[in-house]
DNA sequence: CCTGTAATTGAAAATTAATTTCAAAATAAT
DNA sequence: ATTATTTTGAAATTAATTTTCAATTACAGG
């Protein structure tokens, strides 16, 4: 935990960005999510920690962590952005259900290896990546 | 050509929709687009050719288009979302240079089968998919 | 073919996620 | 400490998408 943090403060420190409390706040929040979130309920769940966190803070930092690797922008839904730590996380595809809106993640292994071979390819540097699949889930079709 | 403009008539009909000439006329210029489009370039393209079709009625038809097989959205960028017609065509993956812009579309056989896979195990009925990969193009890391 | 009803249309207004502006506050190098 | 530069929160702005609404159109049944 606390070494994730030092490892935050040093690429902060090492593109010429100045480490604030709010951005060392945000990221140990993050930190504590263990499911997908939002903007929203990023800024909710500081708020009532008592934190003054703006929004705009938010939407400031995020794409910071995206580029340290801290967390990926999974998907979206409902027209807004969904995030989550990817640290020490397998590589895996999201399933969401158009008619419930329900998340599946799935585990792949094989995804990680697919898109490591592309990216020596083309030599990109790979930043994040998402997979999303959207269907009807098993609930949902029985209803109809 | 006219038997995929039949095959959505037919799609509609089932729907208990109506079959409105604004709906055939977005299809059949969706089907002249080799590459992937947008809301903005799609209703430029009518709007040359003398259409008087709404943004409001392309925003309403999409969903139906990707509903009925014919198109995906395959990736968001600039804040909006690309679209591109699936018929016929092979699964790929995008990847997207975050400093540029570009997009290289990728054709893997391999990921769709991955999909299927999964869509198997989880008893989804799969309408759609899309594999973002963001990072740095080869030119954009020259530069740097 | 008319006729009635329910869906669809275009235009404009509304919504809303995300970005930008700006003055005040905070960081960090000297 | 001093100072230049960055970052902050709050509010304003932007821009994609959705919704509203009155007028129009599709099409089923007579």
């Amino acid at each position: 935990m606390e070494n994730l943090i030092e490892e935050f403060r040093i690429f902060i420190k090492k593109k010429g960005l100045k480490y604030t409390p709010e951005r060392e706040e945000i990221l140990r929040e993050i930190l504590e999510v263990e499911d997908h979130f939002d903007v929203e309920s990023l800024y909710l769940r500081l708020k009532n920690k008592n934190s003054k966190i703006s929004k705009a803070s938010i939407y400031r930092t995020l794409p910071i962590l995206i580029e340290a690797g801290f967390i990926q922008e999974v998907y979206k839904q409902g027209g807004h952005s969904f995030y989550e730590v990817t640290l020490n996380k397998a590589p895996h595809l999201h399933f969401i259900c158009i008619s419930c809106g329900r998340v599946d993640e799935v585990i792949d292994k094989e995804l990680n290896f697919l898109i490591k071979k592309h990216e020596k390819d083309k030599k990109y540097k790979l930043l994040t990546y998402h997979l999303e699949i959207f269907g009807i889930c098993p609930d949902c079709r029985e209803v109809k």
